[in-house]
This record gives structure tokens, C-alpha cells and sequence, in this order.
DNA sequence: TTCGTAAATTGATACGGTCCAATTAATGAA
DNA sequence: TTCATTAATTGGACCGTATCAATTTACGAA
């Protein structure tokens, strides 16, 4: 993982703005850390390019490289959403305990749509799974996701009225690593209502997209329909591409 | 500005995505885009890293690169993209008029959660300003500024009236480039209802959060209320960098 | 000293090369 | 045909170089 050389960089920079090893804020210029590194410029800008898109540090041109100092300051602002994908893991459960109500396990063929944003072929067969997300036994999200079988043949009832990203990362070594999302809000339906106990005036958040594993393949579709006042989603959005 | 090579290559690849140029889903290999855009592999990763990132495509090594199936499927209008920030660029306008109605411009003491937020000193003042935007006259979001006056002791009822962060860029040389912003959703009150039009049944989603001038100065706390169906974020998460 | 100009510093862009790793396509033996 | 092996394809990581642009520092004349 960490064998890397612009990773080795990226930690050992981090971890020394953290002691704070840059009393004055500023880190040494490329040329320098290339050389005390022993490793090519571009392999330091990478490094760099990183720390500044999490909004660590910030660079000037002509001046130098500085550590932001609202990172330090206030990490409340700064901590990241975003860093969990799977749901299970996403929620700080303060001892309180979540669930997962199996709704439905099936294998149906996959549609046209599907075909596409999985990457099927033609007459492929998908697992629908439908679940509902309990809460210290509030129910409050009903998930309906599609998993192509050739991925993972041998999905069980059990595997599925559990954390499913957990059963691949530690049965399977697959890790899911990315996710394109949509996010939006709607009025509740009649099944949301029933199902996620919410007045008609109540909505829902939605949420749907495609996670996909390490390697780049698209691993699952799935929709999430969730109570409003149980979703929140933070980002940190910086114009500094790349 | 797009007078860069990687900036050439990443427009011209964006629109020919949208144009459906490429039908079966997958972007030629990286050398032969070298070749035919007569610029180095180098750039052409950088491009393509660039649509990545943003979510556009993905690579699989050994395989190739893929367009993202989901990325052209939501035509809600507000698409918060995370490549623009301010609110007057992140319209598809295909020749709609986009209007800002001012609602509310006055000048109030920061109160202590706004004090933190934005790094003020006791006492110190901020704008308000309320306003409510207009897509092809049909009022969409209600937005509720807070700006230090220290920052921009010039704010004109004018400006106000238009885009701030094009008067920004323009007039003071300021940038906005970062943002951390929270999303969720919530039912409409009375206000969203009479404002934005919309029946009690109807929800609304709420985007909230601080932007940040590239120096890292926080610049202004915002609260915006959108009509559920104009709202649409996607992101695209990644766990790599760390 | 003061102030404008030149030089040095420092990050940004771009090139092109080497080697590696994952995937897919081609090949050939059974 | 089937299937394992080999070759070709394709993206990933890194290196080192050249040149440019913004900023800061040093310098020298008034």
C-alpha cells in the first residue's frame, strides 16, 4: 500500500505538519524536499497536489508552500465526510446499535440500464437486494441495491443481511474504493412512509449511484431512500483540479 | 486560461462526451490520444485524471478508459458539480435566462456562531443578504448570505444584485476556490412554499456550508433552500488519497 | 534612505522516456 | 473444441529536463 514513493512522501509530510515540525508554517520548496527525499520533483508535487486537495496545505507561486492554518485550528471545519463508502461504517454509533432488516433476495436478469452501468453482458443475471437500515431500531433507510452475480457467486442470505462490503474486504480481498452518487431529496411515498414511519408532509433523501471496486469495476447499483432528518452529507469541494 | 495543453485536451474530450462521440462508452488508449492530440502522455493523463476525479470516467488498467454511465443520466438544472462553486455557474442554461431578485440586503452584527465560522472579532459586522434566484423566471432557491464587511467593505445594493463571486473575480482579484458545504433535506415551510412555489407535501433541499477565498480566508457562510426537483449534487468519493 | 530594476527563488506546465502491472487477445498443444 | 501459455495492449508510477510565471530579494542610482 504505503510502497509508494509519492505515498511514503504524503505520510511523512502529514505526519510532521501534525507534530509540527513547520513552526513557521511553511514547507521547504520542491527542489529542496526532492533532494532530501531523493526522490524527482514530480513525485514531491504529487505529494503536494495531495495534501492541497484535502485542504491541508496551499501553494504560491513564487513564494512557497504553506500549511493552512484553519487545518490546524479547526479541524471541526475540516473534517471529511466522504471517507467511509459503506454505510455500516458511516454512521458513529455511540453504542447504539444498527440493523439491518432483510426485505428482499433475489436473481433477476439484468434490464438494459443495468447492462450498461454494470458492464454486463447480454442475459446477465444481477442480485436484487432490498433492505431496510435500522437505527437502535429506528428504521430509517430503505436500500435496494443490484450486485452482478459473476462478481460474487456465492452471496448468501446470511452475507446479505449483513455489512456486504465487510464480507468482500475481509472474505473476498475486494474493496470497494470508489462511488459516483447522486444526491437529491423527494416527497415521501406511500412505502416510504410506511416503511421509514414518516408523515406525509415528511421526504426522503435519495440517494443513488454505482460503488465500484479498487480496480475500477463497477461492483454495485444501488438506490437509498432515506429519512430527512437522518441524512447529512458534508463535502469539501476545492477548484484546485487535480 | 484554456490556453493550457491539459485544459484543451480535458474541454475537448468534456464536450465530446457530451456530444456522444464516443458511443461505445470508452475513450481511445492514452497513446493514441497523445498521438492525436499531438501533446505528450503526460497531458493527456493530467486530462484525463481531471475526468476522473470529477467522476466522467474511469480507467482500468490493462483494460482502458470508460465513460462513467451515470454522468449525463440527471438533467435537473442545478447541478452542483464540484467544479464550480458559486451558484450563477452551476446552471446548464441552453438559453434560459437565470435572474437573482434581492430580497433582503442590510448590515447586522456577527452573532458568536457566525464569529467562529468566519474568524471575526467580537463586534464585528457582516452582511446579510437574502435573495431569491430565478430560473427562466421560475423562482427555484432562496439564499441567505452572511459576507464580513472587512473582507468587502464596498458591497453595493448592484453587486449584490448579481453575482458576487463574479465581482470577486473581476473587480477585487479575489477567488473563491474551496468550499465545505453540508447537504440535506427537509419538509418546506411557509416561506419555501409562498417563495418557491411549492405544496406542503413538497420538501426542500438545504445546502449549508462556508467558502473559502484560495488564501484560505473563510469569505462567506451560506444558506440555500432549493425546490427538491431543480436539486441535484453528485460526487464522485474516493478513498485513495490519505 | 528611497525606490525602481535586475536577479534569484519557487511553484506550474509540459515533454518524453523507462519500467511495471493488470487485462485482453492470440497462439498452440491436447 | 478446450484450455493453458504467451504476446500484445493499456493504464500506473517515476524519473529528469526545459521553460515559464509569480513573487521575493538584492542591488544600485538618485
Amino acid at each position: 500500500m504505503a510502497d509508494l514513493v509519492y505515498r511514503r512522501v504524503l505520510h511523512d509530510l502529514k505526519s510532521r505538519i501534525h507534530d509540527n515540525q513547520f513552526p513557521d508554517k511553511r514547507l521547504p520548496d520542491e527542489r529542496s524536499l526532492s533532494e532530501a527525499y531523493n526522490v524527482s520533483r514530480s513525485s514531491i508535487k504529487r505529494a503536494l497536489s495531495v495534501l492541497a486537495n484535502q485542504g491541508i496545505i496551499f501553494k504560491k507561486r513564487g513564494s512557497g508552500t504553506f500549511i493552512n492554518p484553519l487545518y490546524m485550528k479547526n479541524q471541526t471545519i475540516f473534517h471529511y465526510e466522504g471517507s467511509n463508502l459503506g454505510i455500516t461504517d458511516s454512521f458513529k454509533s455511540d453504542g447504539k446499535t444498527q440493523g439491518i432488516k432483510l426485505l428482499d433476495f433475489k436473481v433477476v436478469p439484468a434490464n438494459e440500464e443495468m447492462q450498461q452501468d454494470l458492464f454486463l453482458e447480454k442475459g446477465e443475471f444481477v442480485y436484487e437486494i432490498q433492505r431496510l437500515r435500522l437505527f437502535d431500531d429506528q428504521p430509517f433507510m430503505i436500500e435496494r441495491g443490484f450486485i452482478p452475480i459473476r462478481i460474487v457467486p456465492e452471496l448468501s442470505q446470511k452475507v446479505v443481511s449483513g455489512s456486504i462490503f465487510n464480507y468482500l474486504e475481509d472474505e473476498q480481498n475486494k474493496v470497494v474504493t470508489k462511488s459516483f452518487m447522486t444526491v437529491k431529496a423527494a416527497p415521501s411515498n406511500a412505502e416510504d412512509q410506511e416503511l421509514l414511519g414518516l408523515k406525509p408532509t415528511e421526504p426522503v433523501a435519495i440517494m443513488e449511484g454505482i460503488f465500484f471496486l479498487d480496480d475500477g469495476t463497477p461492483f454495485e447499483v444501488s438506490n437509498m431512500r432515506l429519512r430527512y432528518d437522518y441524512f447529512n452529507y458534508n463535502t469539501f469541494v476545492t477548484l484546485d483540479e487535480e
